[in-house]
DNA sequence: GTGGGTGCAAATAATTTGCACGGTA
DNA sequence: TACCGTGCAAATTATTTGCACCCAC
């Protein structure tokens, strides 16, 4: 059932919570900032507030519900973590994301770091694009 | 000399423009936050406002003398633009930054893109690191 | 019933802008 | 001298926190 995710991350199983982990569920694949949550959900329902959404963002990313990414124009956005990693492309004249996964790309960083000296944690790549004419 | 490039920019050469420059020149390789940059320069010197160092930074950026990164922490940095381009990794213990170019990392990103009908304008990389020990 | 959760408003943090004064070309 | 540039303080924007009330367990 819907809440057990939440439960699982030893949350209680609240309007708010179920309200925006429903929200992503309902809209695989798409990006959206607290703010967009925060005007969507309210004005489709109840009186949750701001600060709400952004307590419950954070919980759910340190829960592994969500993933947050910083693409570049000063708002953190979140998508649903479906457990397979993928990377973004931002198409500068729509602002559209395209998520894609590419195993070489993968396998290339974690040699790059290893070149180093390093053990690869993380990666953040986004690729900004433009239609071919 | 030293002003040539800020008059290219079609700016006034003046005091803080010129001591937000040479601050940079005088550290190859480095990377400040406007914040460093107001306390290294008022330190060592003059009264230079915190406001002024945001509206040169932006400027050196549209002019392409300075490169702007945001790293996952909040604040933004740079550092001087030496027409080399290079991504970067982030030793997630230390906060070091260090830079790095590979060419096949390069060409891929310039395939992937087209494999999805785009052509690559710009690329955001980093790679969150640990040193192996 | 109790402790975590919530909405609201106030607090922070990073950055931008308005304005009167000051310095460059 | 004309205008661009500057410092300061106030305004914005994104996010976090304090607090009294509320609700899931």
């Amino acid at each position: 059932m819907k809440g057990q995710d939440i439960k699982n991350a030893g949350l209680k199983v609240t309007l708010p919570r179920l309200q925006v982990l429903e929200f992503f569920e309902k809209r695989p694949g798409e990006h959206f900032s607290a703010d967009d949550l925060f005007t969507q959900i309210r004005s489709s329902s109840s009186d949750i507030g701001l600060a709400t959404i952004y307590r419950v963002l954070n919980q759910f990313e340190a829960a592994g519900l969500l993933i947050k990414h910083q693409f570049d124009n000063g708002q953190s956005v979140y998508e649903l973590d479906t457990g397979e990693h993928h990377d973004h492309m931002v198409d500068v004249d729509t602002g559209q994301v395209i998520e894609f996964f590419d195993k070489e790309l993968e396998d290339l960083q974690i040699q790059l770091a290893k070149k180093y000296g390093y053990k690869l944690i993380d990666h953040n790549m986004v690729l900004y694009v433009q239609k071919e004419k």
